[in-house]
DNA sequence: TAGATTGTTAATCGATTAACAATC
DNA sequence: TAGATTGTTAATCGATTAACAATC
């Protein structure tokens, strides 16, 4: 298979959640040019993005909302639960957790974790900080692949040392450190502070 | 002046992070792989990057750690105070205006703005939550360009529009909407649930 | 001087866009 | 059949990487 990219994926859920919403009207049919137009991407890169999972088109006619919006919630795995825990308690770690949308694309926060004592034991959501020494305990029993870290920037590489120790092999990471990581686990850098900075070179350079 | 890839710019805080740090070290020079090396990127694309801006290098030598730091801080005018409002005091804005870095940075969040009663006058860090229909008003009068939208989807477009009514000029977007905008108008599209998601598809299928 | 390292030009790689045959 | 639209190949564009002359 062609390697696929990373672009491609990130737009195959925009399309997905385009589709989301007219699934709820009339039509019953699509065209590229339609669809691409409503989220700002042209056809054919539309069309170029598709390509690469399959043919979900009808020529001379479009696409079908509601089989391609099945097909991208499959490729995507949107359909399938995934568990996940979150280490850092604080005010980004709170935010996430209750994060609108998670639940429905899968995405289950299943375990917090703090070193701080004045967060373990707090509630957020339906869960209860837990202390990050029962970490490696808790990701064992329950299975646990992927981590979410919202912790301070301090420390980070040692947490992920421990994570991957007990088979962790995503890692959504919102501190600001490159990680060292052996080369089967993969990781998401969110970096909150580059965004609005690149934002603000932006406004002031265009 | 040639076209400077944003990959490019999000990498120059990336450098910035780590001069800052390695600043407090006995050091007072870093070649261009060694810095590299930190941070995951290659000397070349490294010295690339810097390229686009000017000359910060000595040749045979490497680059003197504090200067190359503050050169960087003025590409990305971290030195000056930016005012920004941030829009919709849920969890993920008030994880934002506690955001720690910001303040270092330059990115100062001075208003906040709810549609929601319950919000409206909550205490979020140092500022009180204020009702929107006061958004344009206090924007006016404050002379703001940029804004954070931390709202539902539902209404993006049209607080988007009041926005570039009264003058807005950047747009920090949470909301997973794409948005029409002026040319002039610039915007940046943070999308946690694309990211988590693009997380996971590259989990299950490398 | 010899070794190190920059800044830059040229080559490569990968992603986007254009064009169009296939076909509904 | 004529018009519309897909899927795909080829062309373009832009970013990354390699190579190396300049020079500290």
């Amino acid at each position: 298979m062609k390697k696929i990219p990373l672009a491609t994926i990130q737009r195959l859920l925009v399309y997905y959640r385009h589709l989301n919403i007219i699934a709820e009207g009339d039509e019953e049919v699509i065209s590229s040019s339609k669809l691409g137009e409503a989220v700002g991407v042209p056809s054919t890169q539309l069309r170029k993005d598709l390509s690469y999972f399959g043919e979900f088109g009808c020529k001379g006619v479009g696409y079908n909302i509601n089989d391609l919006k099945e097909c991208l919630a499959k490729i995507l795995t949107l359909n399938k639960n995934r568990d996940l825990v979150l280490i850092g308690a604080g005010n980004l770690g709170r935010a996430l957790v209750n994060f609108p949308g998670f639940r429905k694309m899968g995405i289950n926060i299943v375990e917090v974790f703090d070193n701080d004592l004045d967060n373990i034991g707090n509630i957020i959501g339906e869960l209860t900080v837990k202390n990050i020494k029962d970490l490696e305990r808790i990701i064992v029993d329950r299975g646990i692949k992927t981590a979410i870290l919202t912790t301070p920037r301090e420390g980070v590489q040692s947490l992920v040392d421990r994570l991957v120790k007990v088979g962790i092999k995503a890692i959504w990471n919102f501190a600001p450190v490159p990680l060292k990581l052996p080369d089967d686990v993969v990781v998401y850098y969110e970096d909150l502070s580059s965004s609005i900075v690149t934002l603000m070179y932006l406004l002031y350079n265009t």
